[in-house]
DNA sequence: CGATTATATTTCATTATCCGAAATAAATAG
DNA sequence: CTATTTATTTCGGATAATGAAATATAATCG
């Protein structure tokens, strides 16, 4: 027996992640930012001062890559590096004024539509769709769970 | 007046693009492929017999970067390139039998990872979550509509 | 202290992405 | 037949992403 709900339900997932995806395209294209550019940005300027490496873990970027990332923010003026006191072996990331700017003026479109759209919904469409969005997150977030128990449930759809 | 309801489900969506962009790279990872070489294959396999045009149209790439993922599937015996003969200026993309078994033998963790737990779910719950995640993609997927309607439609909460 | 080990970042070499513009080729309109 | 349109590829170039090696600092242990 194939579930039809969830079948529906991986089809509406897959037309949100198409529609974020989307919009995180077109506003990379907006500040002039490539989207890893952007991401990399957003995660130094929401943590204030970071090191390279929580970027890296945060992103699931490796260091190598988040260097490059950083090299090409700095030369654009959107970002600093810095040598901590405390351990010199750290650098400390930080958007500069101009990056913050940069984030500022270029609002995310997701964001943006969304806000819009959501606010326009009846009270109850809104806590529906918290709702079915949370749990969609729990059952699609947990990573550590190996795949053992999951097979132990019984008898599971095929999808 | 921010919306709490708004901000938590905006919260929630990342967490899901978060996950849903962790299982692509892992299955990528497994099947040796790269994510967008999956991609097209994917969406080659999907219709049968395609052209590079309409797979770079359907995930929003040019022509040169289809043209480069092709080859690279070609050279790994993946898929299969052949004139049309309607149209010679066509060229027929179509999924090898080893580009389907590849495919198939790396099944799609988000789905299995999803199925599981999904069926595991009682199924008001799973209801509810298909409506909510058919109401989300619906709120973001229209993306013919213009900007100016939504600030036509009176004060938006901030997120 | 001095050697070793662990941590943090960068450099290097390599492969893959992704695109715009030009080139190539075939179909179609006039 | 010539011009235009359509479909794809080639080319040149910037970016992205990685693993492995290099560099530098910190911490630990005898």
């Amino acid at each position: 027996m194939e579930s039809e709900i969830a079948n529906a339900t991986l089809k509406a997932l897959r037309r949100v992640l198409r529609a974020a995806e989307g919009g995180t395209r077109r506003l990379a294209a907006a500040t002039g930012l490539t989207p890893s550019q952007l991401l990399v940005l957003r995660e130094i300027d929401a943590r204030g001062e970071v090191t390279p490496g929580i970027v890296a873990q945060r992103l699931e970027f490796s260091h190598a890559t988040v260097t490059a990332i950083v090299d090409r923010l700095v030369a654009l003026g959107l970002a600093s590096r810095a040598r901590s006191d405390q351990d010199k072996r750290r650098m400390l990331l930080a958007a500069t004024e101009k990056g913050r700017r940069c984030l500022a003026e270029a609002p995310d479109m997701l964001q943006e539509i969304f806000a819009a759209r959501f606010a326009a919904l009846p009270a109850w469409e809104q806590a529906m769709i918290l709702a079915g969005t949370e749990r969609l997150a729990d059952i699609l977030g947990v990573r550590e769970m190996d795949a053992a128990p999951l097979l132990d449930t019984g008898a599971i759809d095929r999808i």
